[in-house]
DNA sequence: CAGCTTATACGACGTACGTCGTACTTCGGA
DNA sequence: TCCGAAGTACGACGTACGTCGTATAAGCTG
């Protein structure tokens, strides 16, 4: 019975995932840095993000991130552990979260 | 003296652009329209886009759009025509707007 | 000049967003 | 068993967003 007073881990069925709820999610630096954190570590618990916000903040970016289809969560022990819907993503956007993300690297180098 | 009662026209700099702008001005399906609408027809003014909004409505999203970086407008007599910066956005973001917008033609088809 | 067209400016409205603090639940370790 | 850690739920707050109606200005055309 993993954490039943936490509402249920909805995550967004393939076809269900919408363009322009994934701009929109990736629209933000905060999210744009979880993102960035998960291509690097395959999986990693909510706590350890280098982000710069309240916890309760991070939930919301988290639900942002879940409903529309970027990240998976599953519950493990007092842990949530996230995970990038690489396979997901790129079935449905082809080579779009890459192109998203080496050119937001690549914004941040200064170039 | 072209319409000295609105704002003068400022575009970005090249250098200016940033993604997260433009990822949140792309996460909008009426400016999504007016974009996909301006990658057939070079060049248009503003009352010709196939859009369902009040005309004040579609000055606000030509302001998102183009202090984005997206659109580039100028006016000529009574008309204010509009532009992609096809150029500036590749040069600045390559691939990444045909990549977005490859990928909502395909959603949008139904695939 | 008068009237129509084109497009914006401005203000209003309801909603969504990003943020936080507080309370709470669950799990794990001392 | 008790207490701290992990993370969420909930509500609040200020701001931004998308929308519109109305008023306005400039250009075109008769």
């Amino acid at each position: 019975m993993p954490r039943s007073h936490r509402r249920v881990l909805t995550h967004p069925d393939l076809v269900e995932l919408d363009l322009l709820d994934l701009l929109h999610a990736l629209a933000d630096p905060t999210r744009m840095t979880i993102v960035r954190t998960l291509r690097s570590d395959v999986e990693r618990p909510c706590g350890t993000f280098p982000v710069d916000v309240a916890p309760s903040t991070l939930t919301h970016h988290f639900r942002v991130l879940r409903e529309a289809g970027v990240i998976r969560q599953r519950d493990e022990g007092n842990r949530r552990w996230t995970t990038l819907r690489l396979d997901d993503l790129n079935a449905r956007f082809p080579g779009l979260l890459d192109s998203v993300l080496e050119t937001y690297e690549r914004q941040l180098a200064g170039t």
